[in-house]
DNA sequence: TGTACATCAGTGAACGCGCGTTCACTGATGTAC
DNA sequence: TGTACATCAGTGAACGCGCGTTCACTGATGTAC
């Protein structure tokens, strides 16, 4: 029984990670309960072991992306204490999410299959949140440390750092792999952090 | 017969007209026939004296969009010569279109209903395309009047612009209001600059 | 100016398909004695 | 160690719903004479 219900919970990853792998490669509509029981080696109905509905499946998908953004975030924070050096690193990483599929900001966007139902919408607000809020916090140390501009808004910096990302990834996307999203990364850095360090305090 | 065709082209307009708006206010995923023939007062059968299919109602609908943006750069080039007033005055225009209704990344990021078909996702990322040449060719007309730093890439420096604007969005859409995005616009415009002017080279 | 006719936007019933979901059943796994 | 039983993940057939699309028909509009 143990056992089973490991089975059970076995499964439930696999079917979530399955999810949000066929977000990432094929976009949200086509997340279907049977593309995702097909992509796990089940029968359809078999999800409905795991999953009261698909969007209960839905729930678990968001769980995963959260763990993923904060996973982001903390390796970020190990790398080194240096508050732009830790931007850089969370830059990095979420344009590494961004290569491996596009998933953020196409479930961020999907408005109805995630964001019409309110609960749904507020859940993925939260994330968000979260999300800019530790991007402000860095912002803040490197402020206090006086390395980035005291005028500035952490909260307008956060977004910003997000325009840093979210828009290279589509284009990346329409482009079919023709759009060099690694250069446009460093170039990108570069004139966000002059934006940042309000033309020339500190920072090498 | 001249007045008929003219109904026609009237109901064509109407049409697309009325799709964009349910994709303004409702998402991609609300945009049914039915919907659309509800909001233009037919039957849903009726649309399809006017467009052959549903995907030929959204590529009108992409029209409607383009001829927007457009209709943006032309209106911000007239109102005055100065490139980083331009860029200003088209973002402020842009800012204007997202609260709206968030269209334009709405539209861009609907995966399937738009960019699965390589036809269409080749029209996305036309209209796309030309949006950030215009960006880039004020980026230039700066750089060349000193007011821009040279070592900026104009195409960085585009899509930092659209860096400016789609996120905001994104977190103005997921807030249901309570993100004030005309504030966020003036600070962004100002971190912005910063990033463009290289920290200080003119402009007031 | 008036009548006959053609055109064509709009209608409503019907269809087929994809997809989420249900349900009775099966068969393997693991526990109790 | 072996047998009887319970649990529960997996199956496959079936259903209902939403939605895009078709088609024969209607009725208003405008033109020809």
């Amino acid at each position: 029984m143990a056992d089973a219900k490991l089975q059970t919970q076995v499964r439930r990853e696999q079917i979530a990670e399955a999810a949000l792998q066929l977000v990432a490669g094929e976009g949200i509509r086509r997340l279907s309960i049977a593309a995702v029981a097909r992509r796990v080696g089940l029968v359809p109905s078999g999800i409905y072991r795991h999953f009261k509905s698909k969007d209960a499946m839905l729930d678990a998908v968001l769980d995963l992306l959260d763990t993923k953004l904060q996973a982001n975030v903390e390796a970020a924070k190990q790398e080194t204490p240096d508050p732009l050096r830790r931007l850089h690193g969370l830059f990095l990483r979420h344009i590494r999410i961004i290569r491996e599929g596009q998933v953020f900001p196409r479930i961020i966007f999907s408005d109805d299959a995630l964001a019409a139902r309110p609960e749904r919408k507020n859940r993925v607000r939260r994330i968000v949140e979260d999300y800019l809020a530790e991007v402000e916090d860095m912002v803040r140390d490197g402020q206090q440390q006086g390395h980035i501009d005291r005028q500035l808004q952490p909260r307008t910096a956060a977004i910003m750092f997000l325009g840093m990302i979210i828009p290279a990834g589509v284009i990346w996307h329409l482009s079919d792999g023709g759009f060099n999203l690694t250069q446009h990364a460093g170039r990108a850095w570069k004139m966000f952090r002059q934006g940042l360090t309000g033309g020339g305090k500190g920072f090498s």
